[in-house]
DNA sequence: GTCTATACAGCGATAGAC
DNA sequence: GTCTATCGCTGTATAGAC
């Protein structure tokens, strides 16, 4: 390989990552679909046909996009340690952080767009139901049984509060301190983990 | 006027409704986005012109077939009356009532449709904030200051139960019994309208 | 009023010249 | 590697037939 960090000459050494971040912000300002590949090229001061000729299309340049917004085995270990008390605290201020973070933009990305794609719909449920929760009520030693029903419980309060403060905005909660979202949503968390479930949950 | 209802002549008389009926259809289906106008006339059997002679732009059909998923004034009364006491159940039962019937396509057409296009975002808003929880707090006679943080706690897990189960359709949850969700979820949101909040709330 | 035919600018994508 | 030219398709608009 002649090739290496020594770039920076004039064919621009790092076109590639200059498309993605203009990619990643149009996608999460805009939407998907509602993006074109020709004002991602001009913001990212490129020719439209190098986008293709890096990316191959618009939907594996969204792919690229999104990547995965944070890595779950980096977080998860510290919400599992400390066992089942607490647990909903935990969850609720790693989510947050993560989402405040650098790589929330990316979050923003893949939830509108999984939305509008239904071929996304595998990859956030990937993420939120089985890398992430399911994992976790294992590792917490909740039943297994009835264990994807709580996992989607608390995927469906984590969506919404992303959906809510993050992609649609709605103030004061999108405003709101971290610390006061935690102590509200925390004990929902935990209630949908450990409480016992009614006769007719499924699973 | 020498108009009236005396339609139904060999000109069609339904033609509007057929091509509305095809395109809540295909925004539910495949999102506004990657709907075309001439999928929509296809499917009613018209011609594309005709779509944009009935309801001027892509944009106006949306809102036509969004109209409104369910006439507020016609559910609030029977979740607010009774008082706080419950209120939580009878909101969710209401909730899973309303989208679980035949009015739920439209939500699913104005979920996704509003992740995409920023516009319905107000609409959204209007619709989970103003019209009702604003109401029903007021109604409920719970202090208004905090009533719009309250508010939106709400809508963040009633969004993500209609994400989860609606958009996305997360399974177990999608397919489960409506009382074991009620069950669920009437606690949480009964917490997030009476709890006591924490100082650091905002509103 | 109801409907058909047609034109146009902008899109994602591709082929091939330099 | 980079860019020009071009293709088929989209949303939109208009003229006019019945």
């Amino acid at each position: 390989m002649t090739n290496g960090r020594t770039g920076r000459r004039r064919g621009n050494p790092d076109t590639r990552e200059q498309i993605l971040e203009a990619a990643r912000h149009a996608f999460a300002e805009e939407g998907f679909e509602r993006t074109t590949i020709r004002r991602i090229a001009q913001d990212a001061e490129v020719d439209p046909a190098l986008v293709h000729h890096y990316f191959g299309s618009k939907d594996q340049l969204l792919l690229a996009s999104i990547d995965s917004p944070f890595d779950p085995g980096e977080v998860l270990p510290g919400i599992i340690e400390g066992g089942v008390d607490g647990v909903g605290e935990r969850l609720v201020r790693a989510f947050l952080g993560v989402w405040d973070g650098p790589g929330g933009k990316r979050g923003v990305v893949l939830l509108r767009s999984a939305v509008a794609q239904p071929l996304l719909v595998r990859l956030v449920r990937e993420f939120f139901v089985s890398r992430i929760l399911k994992t976790a009520v294992k590792e917490l030693g909740l039943d297994i049984d009835k264990g994807a029903f709580r996992a989607t419980l608390v995927a469906s309060q984590l969506l919404g509060l992303a959906m809510a403060r993050y992609v649609l905005k709605l103030e004061p909660l999108a405003g709101a301190d971290q610390e006061a979202v935690v102590a509200m949503l925390a004990p929902t968390i935990q209630r949908y983990l450990t409480e016992a479930l009614p006769e007719n949950a499924p699973g």
